[in-house]
DNA sequence: CGGCATCCTTCGTGATACTG
DNA sequence: CAGTATCACGAAGGATGCCG
């Protein structure tokens, strides 16, 4: 019935493409475990915590995060204006694993430094 | 003694972003969770499985992989040459997180891209 | 067979200036 | 304050051809 070989390319066998499309740049997951851990952010304080991201791409970030449902954005009608940011309850879902992954990163980063000065 | 605002971008805080740097492009996982499944395989197969990759950049890939310590590289001196390609046991231990977000992503992408489409 | 070298295109990112 | 708009650049990725 099946074909001995399947196409690994396809989304129906790698839905993780799918997920590292999505924050697998440069500071969606920066943004998504500062949120975590701070609940409730301004533009201006994510900001100031992410020292060396750009205004653009912080802009970028949170919108692509709002419109795949892993942040929320609430703007007050004042002047000046306020805007928060936090998780959502799909992306508290995903923080765990991205904790698993950070531990892992954690515990292997040394020697995957020594792996690439040796160069076995 | 520690500032309040800690700086979200270095590494101390933000492992996983020394992760990504490593998988986080657009073939190492596909190649990672392949190898997971097929044990060893060929330059040559693997180019097959993932129909749609170049071969430069299976081969950028597999040598970024190798130097991380993430995937063996076997050659055997004969003509014509023969390269077997496996994972490490450092990858191994990687590979139940990847699992898990791969599940994540498995339950989650339909809503994500209903999310995408309501605009909220 | 399993690469490497080169050229070229595209995308992500950054710098800067402006706005409601 | 919280963005938007524009320009510019570098890196990632693809196409092609050559080699041991």
């Amino acid at each position: 019935m099946e074909n001995k070989v399947k196409n690994y390319a396809d989304e129906e066998h790698c839905p993780v493409r799918n997920v590292l499309d999505r924050f697998g740049d440069k500071w969606s997951m920066l943004v998504l475990m500062l949120l975590s851990d701070m609940d409730v952010l301004r533009f201006n304080e994510i900001h100031k915590y992410i020292g060396t991201i750009s205004q653009k791409m912080l802009t970028v970030t949170l919108k692509k995060l709002e419109a795949d449902g892993l942040v929320e954005r609430k703007a007050y009608p004042e002047i000046p204006p306020r805007v928060e940011y936090s998780l959502t309850k799909r992306a508290k879902t995903l923080m765990p694993i991205i904790q698993d992954l950070a531990q892992w990163a954690n515990k292997n980063m040394a020697d995957i430094q020594d792996s690439r000065r040796s160069v076995v």
